[in-house]
Order: C-alpha cells, then structure tokens, then sequence
DNA sequence: TCGTATGATTTGAT
DNA sequence: ATCAAATCATACGA
C-alpha cells in the first residue's frame, strides 16, 4: 500500500518566475530574489533563518511582494478548480454502511474492546445471525476489526501530522508572502481529498475480507461435519433420558452445548430433528434407546452409591412432567426394565408409547407455575 | 456409486 | 421465539 508519510512539500509554488516581466522591468536582482524564495521552503530553517531576515530587509520587498500577490491571484482561482470537485461519495457511505453492519467499524469513537462490541452485537448468539456466531467467525472478524481499526487511526494520524507540517510551513512562508487563512484551508483540503483514498482503499478491502470470511464461513456451514462421538452422547442421553418431554431448557440446552463442544443452536437443531425423526421411526431408535437408557442408568447407579447427585446439573435432578412422569437416571433404570420386559409392546406402554401419543408440547420447560415438579426447568434451574 | 444418516435450513403455526 | 415438518446438502459406509 501507499505509505502517506511523502515528502514534506505541500505547496509547489507556482513557476512564476518565467513569466516576471510582465511591464516593469523587474530588474536583474528580482528573479534571482524569488528563486530564493523558492528554496527557502526546501532548506532547513535554520539555514534559511539568515537569508530570510536579509530578503525581509531587502529594499525590494514591498515590490516584490506586489509580483507575488499578483501570482496568488492566479494561483487561488486554480486552486479553486481543483478543491470544486468531490461530493461525499456514495460508494464511501455504502462501504461505512456495510462495515457498521458487519460490526466492523463503531458507531462512532467507543474507545476499545473491539470484541466486545462484537459480542454484544449479537448477545449469546441471538436470532440475528444465527449461525454465524460460531467463535471461529468472531474470532477472524474481530481480527478484520482490529486491523482496520490500528490501519484506520495510523492514517489518521499520518494524515494530521502532514497537514500540521504543511500548515505551519504556510505559515512561515506568511512572512514573506501572502497568505490567507483561507488559502490555507484551501491547502488543507485538497490534503484531506488527496489523502481520502487511502481510508477509502482500507474500507473496500475491509469489506472484501468481511465478504470472504462470510463466504468462507457459509461454505464451511455447508460442508457440515457430524458431531462428535461425546457431544452426540451427551445429546442421547438427556434425549433419552427425558424422552417424555424431551425438550431442554435453556439452561439445558447451554450446558449440553458446553459439554458436547457444540453452539447452542446446535443443540437445538439437534433435539429437533431428533423428536421428529424418533417419532417417524421409533423401531429404528429403540437399540438406541436401549444404549443409552442403560447407560444412564450405570451412571446413575454409580453416582447414587455415595450419595451424591448426577455430574450434570440440568440432568441432575430431573424428574417429569408430561403423560409418564419418568425421566432422569431412577426413571431411566425403571424404564430400562419396562422396556426388557415389554420391547415391542402390544399396545401403548414403554417407550414408543410416551413418543406416540407425542410429547405435550412445548412451553413446559420454561415455567412450571403450579410447581410442576416434572418440568425440564426444574431440572435445569433448581 | 448409491443408500442411509445426519446437521442445517426453510416454512408455517402457535 | 420456539416448535414441527419438510427439505436440502453433505458425510459416510457398503
């Protein structure tokens, strides 16, 4: 990338001198006097200091300085032309606007915690994006932010360090020959303009690498991986294990989630196409059942010898509501003997039954005002 | 290569 | 917002 650290010469003079004799004969001294001038600028001041005191008392100045405001005339209205140009650009108001939404850039100066905003953009993985709150996301986005950020603030400041410098150049050079406030502002905004494609250049490749990351994600998402062996025994076995209301809290959901290395809306993705597919085809899943309702009722056996609760909190203390008030690691153990007894029932009973008849419903869970004892709330929360 | 399993997405209902 | 159901798209094993 272009650096914007150029050398220090703003205000090229115009190339007067070649024009001098308009009508008075400037004399031999006057052209030689301006060159002078002209290389005042590029000396350093202290070697100018000298020379400059000498042109100021020099006998032609007051005329001198009448050539020079006649230069200025001409120079100002082309300065002008140039400065017309450059109404605020719409690209540049579609790059910040993507950039806000991508959460990229801030609102306006929020100091730092880039990945806090981030976050808080979208809290615990909200609706919004879904799916795109997985952690290897955020963490390349905030990435993206915090180059954009430190690219951003070093052009800020390279950009105000050059129109300090040249501002204060033009200010010297004041003394010797006119120049107005105006001019200067002048001069400061065709910096700004010149300057502008530099932020302009970060916010479009910001915005590319937003889109690539995006892409990148999306393809990832598409590619999807099976979860792994724990994480999917995690999930059997609170489904199983709650099989009459098989629907966690969110308390439940963020503690399986935990446990299994997943995002929460995995496991919620998860518990839905488990009750429908479960429901479609319970003969399928019985071996299944089988498993892990065995499982869960080892566990649980080994965890009641010394007296002590579940590893899981939400699957702890789990109890049920629902038609079959059978669920955590006691009901498990009962309903493992149920099932050796009655494993393709006749009719209603066992397993397949509580899933028949299908599960009451939803909203269970989330508050059980009468007490409900059963509640996957409770199981979770208390 | 094909059939099945499975995670993700979409749609419509509540 | 959450759910059921349908569907899509990919992983995986035979």
């Amino acid at each position: 990338m272009d650096s914007p650290q150029r050398p220090p010469r703003p205000a090229p003079p115009p190339p007067a001198p070649r024009r001098s004799p308009p009508g008075p004969p400037p004399g031999s001294s006057t052209g030689d006097v301006l060159q002078q001038i002209m290389a005042i600028t590029d000396q350093s001041l202290d070697e100018a200091q000298a020379r400059k005191h000498a042109l100021n008392c020099h006998r032609m100045k007051p005329a001198l300085f009448s050539v020079l405001c006649e230069i200025k005339e001409k120079t100002v209205s082309s300065i002008r032309g140039i400065q017309e140009e450059g109404p605020p650009d719409a690209q540049l108001l579609r790059l910040d606007n993507m950039l806000l939404a991508e959460g990229v850039s801030r609102p306006k100066k929020q100091g730092r915690g880039a990945v806090a905003a981030a976050s808080a953009a979208a809290p615990g993985g909200r609706p919004s994006d879904r799916g795109l709150e997985h952690s290897g996301y955020r963490a390349k986005l905030s990435q993206i932010q915090q180059l954009y950020h430190s690219e951003l603030e070093k052009y800020e400041q390279a950009c105000r360090e050059f129109t300090r410098h040249v501002t204060s150049l033009l200010q010297e050079q004041s003394r010797v020959r006119p120049v107005s406030p105006m001019e200067i502002a002048h001069m400061v905004g065709a910096i700004h303009s010149k300057f502008s494609s530099i932020p302009m250049q970060l916010k479009q490749s910001t915005c590319e690498a937003v889109m690539t990351l995006r892409a990148r994600f999306l393809d990832a998402r598409r590619k999807r991986q099976n979860f792994s062996k724990q994480a999917t025994e995690v999930l059997n076995e609170y489904f199983y294990s709650h099989l009459s209301n098989p629907y966690p809290s969110e308390e439940a959901k963020e503690e399986l989630a935990r446990r299994g290395g997943i995002s929460v809306s995995q496991v919620s993705n998860w518990f839905g196409n488990k009750r429908i597919r479960y429901k479609k085809n319970m003969r399928k899943f019985q071996e299944e059942a089988t498993i892990y309702t065995a499982k869960t009722a080892v566990d649980a056996t080994e965890v009641r010898g010394p007296g002590r609760q579940a590893s899981c909190p939400s699957m702890s203390h789990s109890s049920s509501s629902g038609p079959f008030p059978l669920t955590g690691p006691r009901d498990a153990l009962v309903r493992l003997q149920t099932l050796a007894c009655l494993q393709p029932t006749p009719r209603g009973g066992g397993l397949l039954a509580q899933a028949r008849g299908g599960w009451p419903g939803k909203q269970m869970p989330t508050a059980s005002p009468t007490g409900n004892p059963g509640s996957v709330t409770s199981d979770a929360s208390n």
